[in-house]
DNA sequence: ATGGGTGCAAAGTGTTTGCAAGTAT
DNA sequence: ATACTTGCAAACACTTTGCACCCAT
């Protein structure tokens, strides 16, 4: 196994998603990192979080819109604006009995679950409601 | 807005979804599909998958290792095996009172919510035991 | 001094799109 | 006849990788 070393690049990485917690994506982190570091590089960014997901000192969301990083490594769910893509915490703790539910059910050895709750954040909300009133008529579905 | 027509391909891609159940992503689609209609082209398919979304005639599941497509409109849970990537339908009720709830308390307007369970298929689960046992990778079917 | 890490650019993936020809209506 | 759809290839967006140089140990 290889031993690896302490750069300052990987630190920059890891202090970057440790100080922006708002779940960002790996080229969010990069164009962040710029303004810092002008000469890291995509290849750099990736590999390090890579390696830090790796590691387990970030954790790695698969989102619809976009592959993104969180600071936070005990499980939790998310939730998601599909207008604007802000990305928070969901307020409701992990349930691991399921996990264990459906291992006994299913056979698979079921070791974790992701859920990504979908809507609409307060402001795309009122922002639609607003463009609703005075142009298009409403859908019914 | 457009009128859709109705196409051979546009309906190759619908029963080809319907007719699999496996959660294929478009690629397999676009494979299976050369079978039967070898020129069809993987732009036609993603676009007809697409489209088909839409109209809410097949289901499209993000998944961490590539975009799936789900026959089944209702909304449920899948199961992934994060070795071979077998993914099924997870045999657990859709919680909607949690969107309700988070609708509640987080000032979302929730709509829906995605749960995708991880963990090894009883094939992969024993692979892998029998692997740790003796250190040779067995011949399962 | 070693061998992992970096920057850069090229190469991979997976998906979308422009265009001319084809076809459902 | 009209205009939506297709096949093809080029274009895209995102991520990985080969390579020569750099630097932490």
């Amino acid at each position: 196994m290889k031993r690896q070393r302490s750069t300052k690049q990987r630190k920059l990485v890891y202090d970057t998603v440790q100080a922006l917690r708002n779940h960002p994506t790996a080229d969010e982190i990069y164009l962040h990192l710029r303004t810092v570091e002008p000469k890291i590089s995509r290849g750099t960014v990736y590999r390090n979080l890579n390696l830090l997901t790796e590691n387990g000192e970030v954790r790695h969301v698969t989102m619809p819109d976009a592959d993104r990083f969180d600071w936070r490594m005990e499980r939790h769910y998310h939730l998601r604006c599909t207008e604007c893509g802000a990305m928070i915490d969901a307020p409701i703790a992990y349930r691991a009995e399921l996990d264990a539910q459906l291992s006994k059910d299913t056979g698979f050895q079921v070791q974790r679950h992701m859920t990504v709750f979908e809507g609409l954040c307060p402001q795309c909300a009122s922002a639609r409601q607003t463009s609703q009133d005075d142009a298009h008529p409403p859908e019914q579905d």
